[in-house]
DNA sequence: CTGCATCCTAGTCGATACTG
DNA sequence: CAGTATCGACTAGGATGCAG
């Protein structure tokens, strides 16, 4: 999944691109869910690959619980309070999502020079307005749970019979 | 981040998600309402453990991009069309990428008994639901991918130094 | 044309052990 | 407490070959 993304980390002309809003305002974001049957990545096919990327890399399961519960908890979170909160996460796991996190921008790990060491890790503003426009899926899911439950158990049936 | 969609298609026992098979009501528990007020979500823990999962198996790379590729065909697509359309998947995976969709009752799977054989895909009402709700997170991608390549950046050089 | 079965590999995740 | 290092299990996913 993370081809491209490799190929751009190591430095792959892969376009830099410029910019998809590079004058407009900071992130606002209340979730538009607009209506249209096009989509708003009809810029460039460039952009649109690197947007999917990014989708995909955001868009793993422990950043999606990651987020969710910083936002939650409307403030700094240490490391192991982290990892008690989302359950079942390995704490390699925790360190790397938190890491990758910190590089795309989406948390900020404060370190305290003391002994025993104590870090704290907390949304920054991209990751909240991130957090935000997952909002929208969130909602979906929520609301289509049971639409999806049951469309499920009839493709099963149907498979069975 | 879908071993566990996986694992519950498969029928496998992976501790850890909840049971949300398949034709099994959902098992209602006498869980203390969470604490938080700030998300959408606050239902009940057990249904944001099964949007967890939800989103986690939506949230998949090929899952995403066939969604944009049939929202913007606007029409049926056949299978060729589709693997032509989405660069660089195999048919292995659209195949079984169409599977789940369809399973989820994200796409409509229309059959033509002929010979050749003839199949389109369609987006059904949820599946262009959905593709509607990752719009916000699509427009959060476009419009933030400076911030994470530069924050992605900055986070390089800090370790290099 | 559509799509299942098989094989095989690269990467991923979890458990464990160790350190500043 | 907050990690890093290592190893082993697992599996996602590409390539091929075949079938309806």
């Amino acid at each position: 999944m993370s081809e491209a993304l490799q190929a751009r980390v190591r430095g792959d002309t892969l376009g830099e691109t410029p910019a998809t809003a590079a004058g407009s305002p900071p992130v606002s974001a209340a979730v538009p869910v607009s209506r249209h049957a096009t989509y708003p990545t009809h810029l460039d096919p460039r952009i649109e690959a690197l947007v999917k990327d990014l989708i995909g890399r955001v868009a793993d399961k422990w950043t999606l619980l990651l987020l969710e519960v910083l936002e939650e908890a409307g403030g700094p979170l240490r490391f192991t309070r982290l990892s008690e909160r989302v359950e079942g996460i390995s704490q390699k796991m925790l360190t790397q999502t938190l890491r990758q996190m910190e590089r795309d921008g989406l948390v900020h790990r404060k370190i305290y020079p003391v002994i025993p060491p104590k870090v704290e890790y907390s949304l920054t503003p991209l990751g909240h307005s991130l957090g935000e426009a997952f909002c929208g899926v969130w909602i979906w899911a929520a609301h289509n749970l049971d639409a999806v439950e049951g469309a499920r158990s009839a493709f099963d049936a149907r498979e069975t019979e």
